[in-house]
RNA sequence: UGUCCGAUGGUGUAACUGGCAACACGUCUGCCUCUGGAGCAGAAGAGUCUAGGUUCGAUUCCUAGUCGGACAACCA
């Protein structure tokens, strides 16, 4: 995590922490919590919720807690529950012994609704889901009372308890507050507050039927648990007035919520239901897809935990809806692996090197740096042998000005190894196709000999033919073509931006060094990316994912 | 024709609570380099949605607009 820099700014929640810590709200305490859904997996947006509450409760020597907010049978699985464990165990978050569940209150919510039935403040309404729509209004328009609405408390109490009790269908009654129909606020309209669902819980198994709404647990939930600062999105802010009521009604502790402007990233979706639908749809190949924005697929993709929380923390909180560009998350990521990445030498386009001059049988190993950047990382050795391959590009029979690299009569470096010099082209009679270059390489200008240094203005990376091992490598590009995509045109969806590209599969020929790699392991290929060894990878069959590719001034060039 | 929230360079976030706008990404220029990477040095780019007001002075306060977002699931 990155070091809190004196003086610098506090965002807008960490003011008002610092203020109710100055007046000793709260006893001095900061409580937070991480409360997902467990319906989905998680992605970068629940990643910026992450480090903003966890991140609170360390820096204000608290305490944060994951809570499950496990309302809806129908919709949640454990299969969510232990990956959104997993993910935010693995961006370096620890919840210690305070992992909860709403569930886990449902007994204590239940007293809470009953409270509020003893108090006039809640009825059993047999309106079907279609009525009680009807009848809400409109944000502009009053709705219309329940004529259940002033039932007795007996009754309220028996049919409520009835309802527990299994009496009656999905559907046929619900609990809702008694709050003020005309309210210009939709959620204070005498809101649902129990649904009747006959669908065992992942974790209550088939002890309840009916289930609290999710405003009903939420705010109860935090008060629960003493929550000092419930930190939320924007969408919630309209529910504060109905949580507060609730709060003030059952008479318990009062957290106090803060909503913050949700992350949205260039070139991505982020809503649940649409990546949801990228999976079920196969639009991609799973959750962790590397092309997916969700923490799985990003750490498949190859970012590390370090790089999603500097990203985090890079952009900052505040309520204004924003659009993060998502090559400030590349660049976090660049920044985070030119450090710690080993780099290696790898060729994605061959082009065979013949050298003229050096001895058939060969076989030097060179000496090379596993990383500039980080000298305690030591070296490697490369074996260097009479053919080579080099990338297609790094070779032009009729170079243009600001060509640096290969061309006829010139010379050029070989990373780690000897100054080389295009002597001759063999070229497919037939097609024209460069089949070999033939070059001739100065025995004086090894790496580190002292007539090394030599000024040629460009060095190449290569592999020895004989020598590199054959890997399959996944190259990404961004998941959609336009910027906002969830911003469809007319007639059109978010699918309809799918960029059809986004994957290409190519086959890579690597120095040996990189065969027993780890999953999950990282390396640069020197002059390419940063690459990620893949799950589905194995000696005898290596898989590499490009997680983002150099910064490359050549680019630029091209599209001036 | 409601309620709530917001508005600062291309993007995001600041401005010690009223003292002529800073940082990061991006862009551009130069240096350096056995990665056209990295690094280093520098530059351009907003006068803070608009109109009034308060004030010696407003991005910060007030008023009225404008624009954008959220809210009408027995979802969260």
């Amino acid at each position: 995590m990155k070091d809190e820099i004196p003086g610098r700014s506090l965002n807008f929640i960490e003011e008002i922490i610092e203020e109710d810590l100055r007046s000793g709200k709260n006893e001095s305490r900061v409580h937070t919590r991480f409360p997902p859904e467990p319906n989905g997996y998680l992605h970068i947006g629940h990643a910026k919720s992450i480090c903003l509450n966890f991140g609170l409760g360390k820096k204000y020597n608290g305490k944060t807690n994951l809570r499950f907010d496990d309302t809806n049978p129908v919709k949640e699985d454990v299969e969510y529950v232990d990956s959104i464990k997993e993910d935010v165990r693995w961006l370096g978050f620890d919840w210690e012994d305070r992992e909860f569940f709403a569930s886990d209150y449902f007994e204590q919510l239940y007293e809470f609704a009953l409270i509020l039935i003893r108090k006039g403040k809640a009825f059993v309404c047999d309106m079907s889901a279609e009525e009680i729509s009807e009848t809400r209004g409109t944000p502009t328009r009053p709705g219309k009372e329940s004529p259940f609405r002033n039932r007795s408390v007996d009754e309220n109490l028996d049919l409520f308890a009835r309802m527990r009790a299994g009496e009656f269908p999905d559907g046929a009654r619900v609990l809702r507050a008694k709050i003020d129909m005309a309210s210009p606020n939709m959620h204070m309209r005498d809101p649902i507050i129990y649904r009747i669902i006959h669908t065992s819980h992942h974790r209550t198994g088939d002890k309840w039927c009916i289930y609290p709404m999710y405003d009903f647990a939420h705010g109860q939930s935090d008060s629960i648990e003493r929550i000092t600062h419930s930190i939320c999105t924007l969408e919630f802010e309209v529910h504060r007035p109905f949580y507060d009521w609730l709060i003030q009604e059952i008479g318990i502790y009062a957290p106090r919520q803060i909503e913050f402007a949700r992350l949205n990233l260039s070139y991505t979706v982020m809503s649940k239901r649409k990546l949801l639908e990228l999976v079920q749809d196969k639009y991609v190949s799973g959750w962790d897809d590397p092309r997916m924005p969700t923490i799985c697929g990003l750490r498949r993709r190859g970012y590390t935990p370090e790089s999603i929380r500097n990203f985090a923390d890079i952009i900052g909180v505040a309520k204004r809806d924003n659009v993060i560009d998502i090559n400030l998350l590349e660049f976090c990521i660049r920044e985070d692996l030119n450090k710690k990445a080993s780099r290696i030498m790898g060729v994605l386009n061959p082009l065979k090197i013949v050298l003229d001059n050096y001895p058939e049988d060969l076989v030097e190993q060179m000496e090379a740096v596993n990383n500039p950047e980080d000298p305690s990382a030591g070296n490697r050795k490369v074996l260097f042998s009479k053919e080579l391959y080099i990338e297609q590009e790094d070779f032009m029979e009729d170079p243009p000005g600001k060509f640096f690299r290969l061309a006829p009569g010139r010379e050029v470096r070989l990373r780690s190894a000897y100054i080389i010099k295009c002597e001759s082209v063999v070229k497919d009679p037939e097609t024209g196709q460069i089949l070999e270059v033939h070059c001739t390489y100065d025995p004086e200008t090894k790496s580190g000999m002292p007539q090394s240094n030599r000024k040629v203005k460009g060095t190449l990376h290569w592999v020895s033919v004989r020598h590199a091992v054959k890997a399959e490598i996944r190259i990404y590009d961004r998941l959609f073509m336009v910027e906002n995509p969830d911003n469809a045109e007319e007639g059109k969806t978010y699918k309809d931006y799918l960029n059809p590209d986004s994957l290409q599969i190519r086959t890579g020929y690597l120095e040996p060094s990189v065969r027993n790699s780890a999953h999950l392991q990282k390396y640069q290929f020197e002059r390419l990316g940063y690459y990620n060894v893949d799950y589905d990878s194995s000696p005898e069959n290596l898989v590499f994912n490009c997680i983002v590719p150099l910064r490359d001034g050549r680019v630029k060039e091209k599209t001036k």
